[in-house]
RNA sequence: GCGGGUGUGGCGGAACUGGUAGACGCACGAGACUUAAAAUCUUGGGCCGCAAGGCGUGUCGGUUCGAGUCCGACCACCCGCACCA
């Protein structure tokens, strides 16, 4: 991973940057922004601080582009995984333009507010500039003045925690500034600063359109700035349009706007672009929501960043050949904060370039770096190299992934990304490393915790129902506990149940059963094991077919026909649910085929041929039964190593079909025809059945629609 | 607010491209075996109704010979993103 990591480094993939990180106050580390749930550090929940420092980071924005339009590949990920990653990516086309400031402006200040915008079509609706409060121009004004410092400090109190409630009220400062609209170098627009613009998207700064931006307008109305309306919706009035509290943001005509006047939005859009362009004022532009990842953890445990910090050379590659950079024994883990960092020697080295003393970088990679090429490397354990290419190119891309949602735009997008930079590194010939990917549900579990708020075990609460309610008191004094939400099981809210209990109760065989038996896997479930006593009694069933001596009787060659239909039935409906992921509705064909098994209880090669497809059928749900049937059925080897059952199609099909007769789609009785009879065959007998004649007493027929195999419907009055 | 998803018996859930709604399992009722119980086996349950029959897949409407499935509007819940310019 170290040799890996330095190669993306000298490819200028990887940077050091003093920036705003996130920084998790109980973990004492840095997160990533795609670790941030909520304003919160995703494993430790706690509230995150914005911090200044300086951090390793991928440049994934170098690959923006290509993550998010290499996801239209992907056609066996499910729908929702592209569209997450599409919104985290978060690309949006617009202009990048300066508002030039006057000549008044004192030095310092630069020649103008650069702002981004989506809506270039709208300028001549312009208003307003605003610069966030993290904006270097905001710095700059904060550092003169203590209102706008005061300001800047309100802006920053309410923070993520109370963001919700923030969201509702605009907050803004007029600076005093006033800057020049590029269009019209007689118009002037003055510069606020807002709490509601954001410096980590597009430049930090905006113009204001009111008429055609909610958050503009509300701004504007409670600071009483102009409301001039451009976009003119279809059928109203030049004269009289007003936009009063609700902005208009749909299609329409542009107006009041000089040379766009007339045209439709988007083709002003390109004209406002071009014109800018012209003015040397700015340039047609891309803007991602996705940052770049810092994967630099305080962490004594993580894999360690592979370079050394030299008072004359700077920061400096440890030579390939001295690679890995291994972790010391002895790391002190009894308080928090980096280990590594604390170690008495490790750290103390010299500068690989000049000799000289030196410390090693004591942050460590992010563990989903190393998530984020395991699939790779696995291809080649013992490679010296990070991957080894005839290895990774004969196993990759990994056929079928599995993983739970929550690796949505975290762990799915940086190996996404990795592959790629390891791709134009030579290392890898694929493009993407996952070619199918099958998001499992999540099992859950109703949390219990004491009056004092200390999560407690299931297996330690006692469920005592009086009526309609549910109340839970612990098992070994009484005591009553308060029953919380039904959550994803995890070992800090302790709402775990562990299937050792059920294996051992009913083997592992049953609880794999039941755990595949109730519900689709893609499905959230709520455990329970009340399904568990049907999964233990086809286990036994199963079981008792195989060890039951055969009843030998004469062969009756229709039964046995019939026989064998189930059996060719069975395979094919446990292997097509199997292939369409659908494990319960394959383990429910399962129950249905041991009873028909149970009904032929007379020797002979049909029962034989069932047996040994039962037994097949079975081996992925209850692999030990399985094993234990095949050789009770004395055949040899393995079930793991046979081959997996097949059928006739020929078999598989009813040869007689039963036909439901609707009468004006109204179900009124069935039929019996051949398999693949004709219409007028299938007419023939429903018009001859009894029942049916009786039902159409003193009705005239005026269709009869017959679908192939399936159904009859008479239209009558 | 935007984006995505899900709504079917007492419960988990079936139902392929529109074609018998409720497979299979759990729980429940009845019966057999048993001195008795457990286990096992058989059997019955969508709802209303004595029956004939009627009503039923979140709600309302539409398309169709026929809708759980398709279309429109809405409701509820879940997930993701969220002042993204």
């Amino acid at each position: 991973q170290q040799a890996w990591f330095l190669k993306l480094w000298r490819r200028g993939l990887v940077y050091r940057k003093e920036g705003l990180v996130n920084w998790d106050p109980v973990d004492m580390t840095v997160l990533a922004n795609e670790q941030v749930i909520d304003g919160r550090g995703w494993r430790s929940d706690a509230l995150v601080e914005r911090r200044k420092l300086t951090q390793w980071f991928l440049r994934i924005t170098d690959y923006a582009d290509e993550l998010l339009e290499s996801l239209k590949t992907l056609d066996r990920w499910p729908e929702k995984v592209r569209v997450m990653q599409e919104n985290w990516i978060g690309r949006s086309k617009g202009l990048r333009l300066t508002f030039p400031f006057p000549d008044d402006v004192p030095e310092g200040f630069g020649a103008g507010v650069n702002v981004y915008t989506t809506r270039p079509d709208t300028l001549y609706g312009a208003s307003f500039v605003a610069l966030s409060p993290d904006h270097p121009l905001t710095a700059i004004l904060a550092a003169e003045d203590d209102r706008v410092a005061a300001f800047v400090e309100q802006c920053r109190k309410g923070g993520t925690s109370e963001a919700a409630i923030e969201t509702a009220e605009k907050l803004g400062f007029d600076t005093g500034l006033e800057v020049i609209h590029p269009f019209d170098a007689n118009w002037r627009l003055p510069v606020w600063i807002a709490n509601f613009i954001l410096m980590d998207y597009g430049t930090g700064a905006i113009f204001g359109c009111p008429a055609h931006d909610q958050r503009d307008l509300d701004f504007a109305r409670k600071y009483r700035l102009p409301v001039t309306p451009v976009v003119l919706p279809p059928g109203a009035d030049p004269n009289t349009f007003e936009v009063v509290d609700e902005a208009y943001v749909d299609p329409g005509v542009i107006f009041n706007s000089a040379f766009m006047d007339g045209m439709e939005i988007e083709a002003a859009k390109a004209a406002a672009i071009e014109r800018a362009e012209k003015l040397g004022l700015g340039e047609g532009a891309t803007v991602y929501r996705l940052r770049d990842w810092g994967i630099a953890r305080q962490r004594g445990w993580g894999c360690p960043i592979p370079v050394v910090h030299c008072e004359t050379c700077g920061v400096i590659a440890v030579p390939e050949s001295e690679l890995p950079v291994r972790l010391p024994e002895g790391m002190d883990f009894s308080r928090p904060g980096n280990a590594l960092d604390r170690h008495p020697t490790w750290k103390h080295t010299t500068c690989p370039s000049c000799g000289g003393a030196a410390t090693r970088e004591t942050d460590t990679l992010d563990t989903f770096v190393d998530s984020s090429w395991y699939f790779a490397r696995f291809t080649s354990p013992d490679a010296a190299e990070p991957i080894e290419g005839a290895a990774a190119d004969y196993w990759l891309p990994v056929d079928q992934y599995i993983g739970g949602i929550e690796h949505a735009v975290l762990h799915l997008l940086y190996a996404r990304f990795v592959t790629k930079a390891l791709r134009d590194e030579g290392m890898l010939s694929i493009d993407e490393p996952f070619a199918g990917l099958f998001t499992q549900g999540m099992v859950t579990h109703e949390t219990y915790r004491k009056q004092s708020g200390e999560w407690l075990d299931p297996s330690e609460v006692e469920i005592v129902s009086e009526g309609a309610t549910r109340r839970a008191r612990l098992k070994s004094d009484g005591q009553w506990v308060v029953i919380g939400d039904v959550e994803k099981m995890s070992k800090s809210k302790r709402n775990v149940v562990a299937p050792a209990d059920l294996a051992d109760t009913y083997g592992v065989d049953a609880a794999r059963l039941c755990v595949l038996s109730d519900s689709p896997p893609e499905r959230d479930v709520q455990w329970t094991s009340a399904g568990v006593e049907g999964a233990y009694k086809l286990v036994n069933r199963v079981w008792t077919e195989f060890d039951a001596e055969p009843v030998i009787e004469p062969v009756d060659a229709a039964r046995e026909l019939e026989f064998r239909r189930a059996t060719h039935r069975a395979i094919k409906a446990v292997t097509d649910a199997i292939e369409g992921w659908r494990f319960n509705s394959a383990i429910a064909r399962l129950h249905s085929f041991v009873g028909v098994v149970r009904r032929f209880p007379e020797g002979g090669p049909a029962r034989r041929e069932a047996l040994s497809a039962l037994a097949r059928l079975i081996a992925p749900f209850a692999p030990h039964l399985a094993e234990e049937c095949w050789q009770r059925l004395g055949e040899p080897g393995l079930v793991a190593a046979t081959a997996w059952p097949t059928y006739d199609p020929a078999l598989a099909e009813d040869d007689e079909r039963v036909l439901p007769v609707q009468i004006n789609g109204k179900r009124r009785g069935e039929i019996r025809a051949g398999a693949g009879a004709s219409d007028a065959e299938v007419e023939k007998i429903v018009l001859d059945d009894p029942e049916i004649a009786r039902r159409l007493e003193g009705l005239s027929i005026r269709r009869v629609i017959v679908v192939k195999d399936r159904i009859v419907n008479i239209v009558a009055a």
